[in-house]
DNA sequence: TTCGCCTTGGCATATTTTGTCCAAAGTTAA
DNA sequence: TTAACTTTGGACAAAATATGCCAAGGCGAA
């Protein structure tokens, strides 16, 4: 079967992918930090991604950096849907699982 | 495009299947409680999908009910991802992102 | 009515997450 | 090397969430 086609920030994490585009603006975190209104020691730690984003700052981010935002937001909870996933034996399964339950409900309410 | 066959269960919510299990055995939420070791309302909670289960719990509903734990568990998870996304715009793109990332990272492990 | 079953709400406790500060460590340029 | 700047990790309290437990109330069947 073949294999879509993969673009190389595609298997990057949320963090990483926000470090990246940190880096091509030559940014330090205290400026990104700040026009967040967060602490560089937090933007630090959700590069790394040791602490959550949340809305608040994937608006930012989209906002400085003119990235879309509903693409962020899929960067984003993709990362931590995966996280969560790690350690389970049936990654996929679940994830088809939850697939059908979503597309069943959009069916629904669409009615 | 042909629609995959769905089983009665398979759009039900986990708590709304676990009742079910106990309902089709007769059984009281007294008894099942008892036997998983947790308190008569929190089981009645779980079942109103109003907390969340754990390990132990998945454990010893498989064990009562005989149902296959793995099966169990893709429920419980995929339930768990479904809510989480519930309000989410692009609930399908994210879960297809979480599953390409799901694959990569199979692939790069089994090197 | 009583009895058994289920639901609900309310706690107090425990756990997790968050925001913040700061000191230490790393980096870069002169 | 020093100096200026950036990044990191730890500590901490506060806030938010989750958990375990109990008592009161609702409901239907006998």
């Amino acid at each position: 079967m073949p294999r879509r086609n993969m673009s190389k920030t595609d298997n990057i994490t949320f963090g990483e992918y926000i470090r990246t585009l940190r880096g091509n603006s030559n940014l330090p975190l205290r400026k990104v930090a700040a026009e967040l209104d967060i602490d560089t020691s937090t933007l630090s730690k959700i590069e790394k991604n040791e602490r959550n984003a949340n809305e608040q700052i994937i608006d930012g981010i989209s906002r400085i950096f003119h990235i879309d935002k509903s693409e962020l937001k899929v960067r984003y909870l993709s990362d931590k849907i995966t996280y969560q996933l790690q350690d389970e034996e049936n990654g996929l399964e679940i994830l088809k699982a939850a697939e059908a339950r979503i597309k069943y409900q959009q069916r629904v309410i669409s009615k």
